[in-house]
DNA sequence: GTTGATATAGACAGACCTGTCTGATAATGT
DNA sequence: ACATTATCAGACAGGTCTGTCTATATCAAC
């Protein structure tokens, strides 16, 4: 969920820029919108380096995915040792974190879902495996904190925090932190 | 959210062609994906009269949500007289109908909106228009029905609604109308 | 019959897209 | 010293994009 591009160490520094650069425009531009010529001036690279690192331009977004994905694993794994209860809670505080952020623009994964409508093409295979990944851990901590129904109750949340993730881009998100708690700890107070 | 194109009268049959091709395009596949000329074709229409009838693509898009939003509208006031409480559930059942139609691709207006960066597009605003409307609608509705804190329950209900209609798209959508009643009733339990 | 509105097909311009290729330059390891 | 590897700038091909334009055809009203 964080689009934070930075201090990943990778193979090679032009591709690090490459893939920097083009985090930073398509997630603020969208991905049709962003072609390879503005990703290559952004990050000072020559055109037969970005196509030596990166087969093609859905190469690219593949990687911009995966790294998405990576950088929201780690994010959560940083988070320290928490209960179960406060650990759901610290991961959706994250949602007013990012969405106070200047150039917050929603869900990265949700935006490129909305452009690539083919459910098999790879990109979309790279959300599926994130999302995957976010249930089960929901899934987990909902049953470690003694849930009646944590299946059940992890699709929900899963459905709030979509549904804040765009709150705080498309709507008034002033008051977002407090609608997250609100709206969490409703869902939570329900099944012990 | 319907994403139906049919039987709206207009000011000539080319222009329905062409509205009615571009929505079963632009919802499908994306809009910067859709060119002019697979409008055209699709509508049987020549590019010249394509073009006195919307003066840029632009235009036809603005006109593709602002006719999602009368259809939005149109559909909720053909739900009949019904108490507030059903009123609302049979809001969101038609979440469950819409998402089990075959090309269901999710919400029109949050697929447009990853495609549209810039809040003051008037693509956005005609998008914002249906949401203030949305909102005042679930506002008035919980008012009616005797709830506590109406305007915070709507707009979880809104957060509960956007993440309703991702999930029918990008998730198994097997159980979602019984994940959707579940959410629901849940939000609507407390506070009244 | 004539006029005016609306439609047609399709060429065209200018911009942008992805991806390939050439040929030169710099850094690195042995 | 030499080979390898990564990088550079930029031309180029072939395609698609939006939007304009020409020239023709249809049809209704008067």
């Amino acid at each position: 969920m964080n689009v934070v591009t930075s201090h990943r160490p990778d193979r090679s520094p032009a591709r690090r820029r490459l893939l920097d650069t083009a985090t930073r425009l398509f997630y603020a531009e969208g991905i049709h919108a962003v072609g390879i010529d503005r990703i290559i001036a952004g990050a000072c690279v020559a055109k037969a380096t970005f196509y030596s690192h990166f087969p093609s331009k859905d190469d690219l977004v593949r990687a911009y995915i995966e790294e998405q994905d990576w950088l929201g694993r780690t994010a959560i794994a940083e988070l320290g040792q928490l209960p179960p209860r406060e650990r759901l809670l610290a991961i959706f505080d994250r949602i007013g974190e990012a969405a106070h952020q200047p150039g917050y623009r929603g869900c990265p994964f949700l935006n490129a879902t909305a452009e690539y409508p083919d459910p098999t093409n790879p990109v979309r295979q790279a959300i599926d495996d994130h999302r995957r990944w976010f249930r089960e851990l929901l899934r987990g901590l909902l049953a470690a904190n003694g849930h009646s129904d944590p299946v059940r109750t992890a699709d929900i949340l899963i459905v709030l925090w979509d549904g804040l993730l765009i709150s705080g881009h498309v709507d008034d998100s002033t008051e977002l932190s407090v609608l997250t708690r609100d709206a969490v700890t409703r869902m939570l107070s329900i099944g012990r």
